[in-house]
DNA sequence: CCAGTCGCTTCATCAGATGAAAATTTAGCT
DNA sequence: AGCTAAATTTTCATCTGATGAAGCGACTGG
């Protein structure tokens, strides 16, 4: 063999050496990345296989299983003899979790952080809802435990951050509902990465309190009007904030 | 050549020669429908590449290539040299379109209609509701559009179902939300394989037409919270439907 | 009984060969 | 000259073989 492609790095972050250095992984990553960024647009053929080849320096197996997985999430699709090309945005699996990533990270588009506040006030109030409908011993006691990491980690902005997601993902999972779960989960990975939107104010993060006491104490009480409603008073405020950020700083 | 492997038919349904008759699509409905369908469960190991090139009747290749599809769904993780695994349930892109079709098809379990009446309960009312904040003019007139179409067809039960999803379809294209709506695909894709739940009476379909007309006149007039309520009213009596229909038949 | 080493299993990856289908070009006919 | 049909080229589809790497277990020596 001449092609020395066991010495390629890519300048990867390698942060596994099992799952993210897989050659395929790279393809699905390299292709991905461009497609959902833009820079290869819906209707276009993507370099052929021997081009690939060259240009990401994997074998012709890697490049075909990438794109195999890529197809898999709607973002490709190959044609015999007439190349492989990006799939129309209507056909994407726009929540997986790849897909996602690469549409919040590094840095989402405005446009993307208005989809991103509509999307839980549409979903949150209603999840909350079933949640106080469904909810459990056991699920109720892990709201209140979330909680109480809430106010516990209300001066330190990071740390509350987290607090904040995880409160939110025990109401989802309240609600007993794994498809309704996932979408949180798919949010909550959007929602890591619009993290500096939500890095308010120590002052401003005690604010937020009262309301996620609020839509605790109503799931406790099976109250699922006022879950709804407290939830609903949450998420609005996010909403604001996050279109106020976006107004002030681009 | 020796192993005559292009004269196998596996007996599938071949409807597009390009699409479905892919070797490695084979392999992918293959494993995707036992993982889903539990006959293969998670933690334990699918049998080895070789063992599935002779079961499956396919190239290395097609086993490797399906078996990285479902690897970016998050269904399997493969270990060098420890065999490939069903990563556990969490771990599932659920709301791909391949998963859910594995999941409700050909028969969803009496669980699963529970979980997709809830889910339409948690998110409808709160999708109409930016719907309503959110609709153009354009939005507006496909909902009246989907609602006449609702109207014309309630003598027929098979048309109505599709009109019926339609119409849900054009609220949640009003709220301008891609991933709103890319939910909203989902869940129908698991309602059209229980439609026999929704296959009622032609009495009944006319009974929802009065709560769909409300909905369509609420994001017509921007009413957001009426058009939440009426959402609301309309995915519960749908639950309830559901729930009596579980508890005759099953 | 424990520890280290060796070998086996199994996936990872590349390379080559053959095939098939679609797009493109070319040649021939009217 | 224009149109049709055949030939060619392009490009993906698939199988096969070879080599490598990593984990797991068995076996052996202390």
């Amino acid at each position: 063999m001449k092609t020395g492609a066991p010495g390629i790095a890519c300048g990867a972050v390698a942060t596994d050496p099992q799952r993210d250095s897989a050659r395929h992984v790279q393809v699905v990553q390299a292709l991905g990345a461009r497609i959902v960024g833009g820079s290869l647009v819906p209707g276009t053929a993507i370099p052929i296989e021997e081009e690939l080849v060259g240009e990401l320096g994997v074998g012709r197996s890697a490049v075909r299983e990438g794109v195999k997985v890529l197809a898999g999430k709607g973002l490709l699709e190959t044609r015999r003899s007439a190349g492989t090309i990006v799939r129309p945005r209507e056909s994407w699996s726009l929540l997986d979790a790849d897909v996602l990533s690469w549409r919040f990270e590094p840095e989402p588009r405005p446009g993307d952080i208005r989809v991103l506040a509509d999307l839980r006030v549409a979903l949150e109030p209603g999840a909350a809802r079933v949640a106080a409908e469904r909810a459990d011993a056991a699920a109720v006691r892990r709201i209140d435990e979330a909680l109480a990491a809430l106010y516990a980690t209300a001066d330190d902005p990071e740390p509350f951050i987290e607090a904040d997601l995880a409160f939110h993902q025990a109401v989802f999972a309240a609600a007993d509902n794994d498809l309704l779960l996932y979408v949180y989960e798919m949010i909550s990975i959007a929602l890591r990465s619009v993290r500096q939107v939500h890095t308010r104010s120590v002052a401003h993060n005690k604010e937020t309190l009262p309301g996620h006491e609020r839509v605790a104490q109503a799931i406790r009480r099976r109250h699922h009007r006022k879950a709804e409603e407290a939830m609903r008073t949450v998420v609005e405020v996010a909403r604001a904030d996050a279109e106020q950020h976006v107004r002030l700083c681009c």
